[in-house]
Parts: C-alpha cells; sequence; structure tokens
DNA sequence: TTGTATGCGTTATCAC
DNA sequence: GTGATAACGCATACAA
C-alpha cells in the first residue's frame, strides 16, 4: 500500500502538497497534475485511520435496532442507509434482539470515536448511559428532554383507526396491543384509540397482554374465542402492529369468522416485505422513508453542531385494504 | 476524551505499562489495579482510531447485498451480524440496489483499510476490481478460481424440486424463472431441474424471461394463462424463487385456479418475514443461517491468512407447504 | 517488571 | 504556491 509520502516523492512534491491535491485546496495546476499522476500509478489510497487520527472524524453512524430481519425495521435500515450513503456515511449495523449489552457496546463504540454518531430503535432504558456528547437520535421513543426523537403522530393514528373503524359502521371495537412500558409509540396509539371512542361515545374494549410471544398468543386467542367467537361482542378490532392484526385475521378465519364482514380489522404500521410486495391489510401507514430521512438529517446536524429540533412528530395516512369494508 | 498519557500520568506509570494493560499483557497486579482505577476515574476509552493506524486492523467487515429490505436478504444480514458480532468484528451494511458503482466503493474502502474484509452478493462483474489482497467470500456467486465462495446445493435443489412434482403427481410440469445471465444459483436451480425432468423422462416447459419487473410480470401472466388457464397443458411449477411462486399463485388464483388441486406449485429459499413469521408455500429452504456462519467463518479466516476451501455447497431441504398436495 | 522512544500516515501550521 | 515539521493517540521494541 503506498503512502502519501512515497507519492510525494515520484510526483517531485512535498508530503504537504499532496495532501492539499487529495483535499482539494488549491495549488499550482502542474503540480496537481503531477500529484494525480503519481496517485493513479502508485493506486494509492488515502488511509482511513491516519486521517481519523488527526481530524476524528469517521464518516460513521451506527444504527442499532431490535433485529433487521422484520418487514418494518428492515425498510427503515434500507432507507437509513441510503440516506446516509448519498450524505457520504457509512451505516454500521446492530441487531440489538433487545439486549441493552448490545446497545452499550455500541455507545462505547461511540465513545471510541468509532461512529460519529448513533440512530437507535430501542426499549430498553440506556437513557442513562448515553453521554450528552454523543450525537444520537431515536426512533420512536421518548428518553429526556436533550435526546431528540423523530416518530410517527402515534397518537393521531390512533385515533384515525378508531375513527375508520366507526366510519366503516363498527359497533363495538377493540384495541389488541402488547402491553409494552417502555415503548411510547404504541402507547400513544392506545390512548389515540381510546381518546376518539371516548369523545364520540363508542364502545370499546381493551386487550393488552403484557406475556412473551407465546403467552402472548394464547391470551390473545383466548380473549378472541370468548369476546368474538362465542359472545359476538366486537366487531371491529384494531391491532397495534400490523403483525398482531395478522395474528387477529389468521385465528379468526381460522375460528370461521369472516373478514371484514363478521369482523373488521385494522393495523398500524403499513408493512411490505419488500420493495416490490403490496400491503396486506387495512392500515395506518407509517411514513416510513421519511422517518428514516429526518433522523439521518437528525444525526448529521448534530454532528455539525447545528440545531436540532427536538421532537419530529410525522403524519401517518389510512391505507385502505381487504379487511375492512372499504 | 482522557488519552493514554493522561492515564498514565493518573497512575504513577509510564503509557507503556497502560497500553500493556489494555491489551491483557502481564504486568504486576498492583500496578494494573493502579491504571484499571485511573481508567475508570477518567473514564478512558482506547482511540480506535491511533490503534488502527498502528496495528491496520478495524475488526470491520462490509456486507454488500442488493437490499436488506427483502425476506432472504434480511435474514441473512442479521445471521451474518449476529456472527460477526460473537467473533467481535461489526458489521458495515451496503444496500447495492444492484449498482456496481455502489460495490466498487465499498471496495475501494476495503483498500483503505477501513474493513478488513468484505462479505458480498452480487450479480454484477466487480470481478476484474477484487484486488486479490481483500479478503472477500462471495455468496450464490462463482467468480474466479481464487474467490472463496459459499452457496446453497441450488443443482440439487432444482432437482429435489422436480422430483417433489414428480413424486406429488404432477404430469407436465414448468419451470419459471428470470433469466439472469449473472446469477449462478438461479441458473443451477434451472439446470438441476431439467436435468431430473430429462433423466425421468418428464414433459417440461422452461419460461426463463429476462425483463425487467414489470414486462416480466406481463409475460408471466401471459404465459400462464396461455398454457395453465387456457390449455391446462401445466399442473405443476417451480418457482426459482419464493417471490416468483407467490406472484404465481396469487395470478391462478385470481384466475380461477385451485392450489393445490388444480396446480401445484413449488418455490426456492424458505423465506420467513420475521424470525416469528412461518413459511406459506411449499419450497425448497436454503439453509440461511448456516451460509451465513459460513461465510463469517471464511473472511475471518481469510483476514487471519488461514486456508480456506473455494468453494462451500450447502445442502438444501424441501419444505411442505400447502401449496403441493403432501 | 517497567519506562522510553520511535513511528504508523495524515493534516495543518508555519516559514519560505 | 510550496516545503518542512509538529502533532494526533497508540503499540512495541528495546533499554533499564
Amino acid at each position: 500500500m503506498a503512502t502519501i509520502k512515497e507519492v510525494a516523492k515520484r510526483a517531485g512534491v512535498s508530503v504537504g502538497t499532496v495532501s492539499k491535491v487529495i483535499n482539494h485546496i488549491e495549488v499550482k495546476p502542474k503540480t496537481k497534475q503531477a500529484v494525480e499522476l503519481a496517485i493513479k500509478e502508485l493506486k494509492y489510497e488515502p488511509n482511513i485511520y491516519a486521517r481519523g487520527l488527526k481530524v476524528s472524524r469517521t464518516h460513521t453512524i451506527a444504527l442499532i435496532l431490535p433485529t433487521v430481519w422484520h418487514p418494518f425495521y428492515g425498510e427503515l435500515a434500507y432507507h437509513i442507509e441510503r440516506y446516509l450513503r448519498q450524505n457520504q456515511y457509512k451505516m454500521i449495523l446492530c441487531n440489538s434482539e433487545g439486549d441493552y449489552l448490545t446497545e452499550l457496546a455500541y455507545l462505547t463504540m461511540a465513545k471510541q470515536n468509532q461512529v460519529d454518531g448513533i440512530i437507535t430503535i430501542t426499549y430498553s432504558d440506556i437513557e442513562s448511559y448515553i453521554p450528552p456528547t454523543i450525537p444520537l437520535i431515536s426512533i420512536d421513543r421518548f428518553f429526556n428532554e436533550e435526546i431528540p426523537y423523530v416518530s410517527s403522530d402515534n397518537f393521531s393514528g390512533g385515533a384515525l383507526a378508531a375513527k375508520h373503524l366507526d366510519d366503516v359502521g363498527c359497533q363495538s371495537v377493540c384495541f389488541v396491543g402488547h402491553g409494552s412500558k417502555k415503548d411510547n409509540a404504541t402507547r400513544n396509539r392506545r390512548k389515540g384509540f381510546v381518546d376518539y371512542c371516548e369523545k364520540h361515545q363508542k364502545c370499546y374494549q381493551i386487550f393488552d397482554d403484557q406475556g412473551n410471544h407465546e403467552a402472548f398468543q394464547r391470551n390473545l386467542e383466548l380473549f378472541l374465542k370468548n369476546e368474538v367467537i362465542e359472545k359476538s361482542a366486537i366487531d371491529g378490532i384494531f391491532a397495534v402492529t400490523d403483525d398482531y392484526a395478522f395474528q387477529v385475521v389468521d385465528y379468526l378465519i381460522q375460528q370461521g369468522k369472516r373478514v371484514p364482514e363478521d369482523v373488521q380489522i385494522i393495523g398500524f404500521d403499513g408493512i411490505k416485505s419488500s420493495v416490490t410486495d403490496e400491503i396486506k391489510i387495512t392500515t395506518i401507514c407509517q411514513p416510513i422513508e421519511e422517518i428514516a430521512k429526518r433522523s439521518v438529517g437528525g444525526v448529521i446536524a448534530l454532528i455539525n453542531k447545528q440545531e436540532v429540533s427536538h421532537e419530529v412528530l410525522l403524519p401517518v395516512h389510512l391505507f385502505q385494504g381487504k379487511t375492512t369494508k372499504g
């Protein structure tokens, strides 16, 4: 691997001059030519570590999320990487799998100057470990007044879901969600849903189980069996994520219910498993690409010591699918 | 940010000693304690760039793939990141979107010592740009005798698909694929399929359109309409990927055909859109996790100048879903 | 066992 | 406009 010194020698100039050429600082056209020739001949590539040592900027940011193996996070990661790349940033991907130790390891990386900033979407309490000096943007999660976050307008989304079920004629609706204390996003969806129901005096129920994956599924099916299949007490369901909506749809159909004739169902997220895929259900769509864009813009602004708004709340919209009467 | 010097001063030792402690080289227990205390007090974090400059190892590898926003690549990326992390490596993710310029940019990164190695899954002709000095593992793609690759046993998979259609009673089968010149993987699936049919004197057809996404879909539907709907000349279809299998299933059902009663369909890949998702169709499953494991093992071995087998061919297996008569 | 000194490849600040 | 040189923070060979 050629170094800047060898380039300088070959071009018959000093290292300083070579450095100038590399960094696009004005030099005499003739010397510039000579240097560029030498660079080509020696196939010189600047060593990023030496440079990093000097300027302590890596042009790398870390993205921490539960797992990229999921339509929502996959799409988000895809767009974030794309926007970062457009801004000459590289992205280190971390699947935390919800493990806060893994997340902490990445915070440490940032402290070591391995990354210039972090975008995180987490449900762990890493708040107290985040040094105020690290440029960090949180997605979907409010930590404190210091840490900027970008999120969909989950409250309005929840209300919109309730309104839609109302509009399509549901008499007795239900919220289905996984009661996580940490997840502000889904909590707000529930709040919005409830708020609409209260204001419009809709009859509603809440299923908000806190168990793990298996327990949740078991309890959900028990609940549905009882309320929907046997008592027919519910004719409209708002599932807090599309994943849950699928579960609900699958179970009800398996139990002989018709969707949307007997029960109408609306989800949240608007997931597609790839760019060519299609949204499968009626759902509240998050503006994933916009979330990505704002997050990237946010970290880069933070890195450049610019002002960043503490809260960015992005509008959602309804996608009319086949699980409600359109 | 504290440096090694400040730690040394505070601990009353020299920088060399501090360095030894950090790198787990034997020192007197007492001095070790003192140093560790100082490190804690000053919240010292080693600067990775200074270290990188010395040892030129970054413990970072780049993963280049078309897009992480897809169940197959998403799962692959997930596992690769996991294995890398287990080996104290970080992963830079690059969605090339099939653009070879983007891919080249990452090769350059490797040359600049920004990454220690590369795992790539590409359909571009980047072959001539890969410097032989860069540790690189190719997935699903044979480049040349120098570059090691890991892949599913696509040929056997294709044959297995044909055999399965044969076993479940199909009389006249068909291969559906996107004829890419670069994609050895899918080509071998086709070869395996044809090989089985020839050997067992099965009647078969090939649909291997080369158009872009829209053209392909249009032509595929034309073909299916003609051969399946009108002529009923096909009762078993092997789609070269699950994505295509879904397309085929959707179209045929929309056209009034029953699956698997009228037409049986088998895909390839075994994709699930998340860890909790389920495989939806009969398909040939790739051992995605094993591919990830071998790829990671491969690059790390290359980085450590160990021998790596040029070809790793991993066995596939049949998943019996509801699109064939089990 | 520990300290000292050198150099890794760059950038940036000076003189010239 | 260009060249010399001092950092940047660390690892390491060698000296003590």
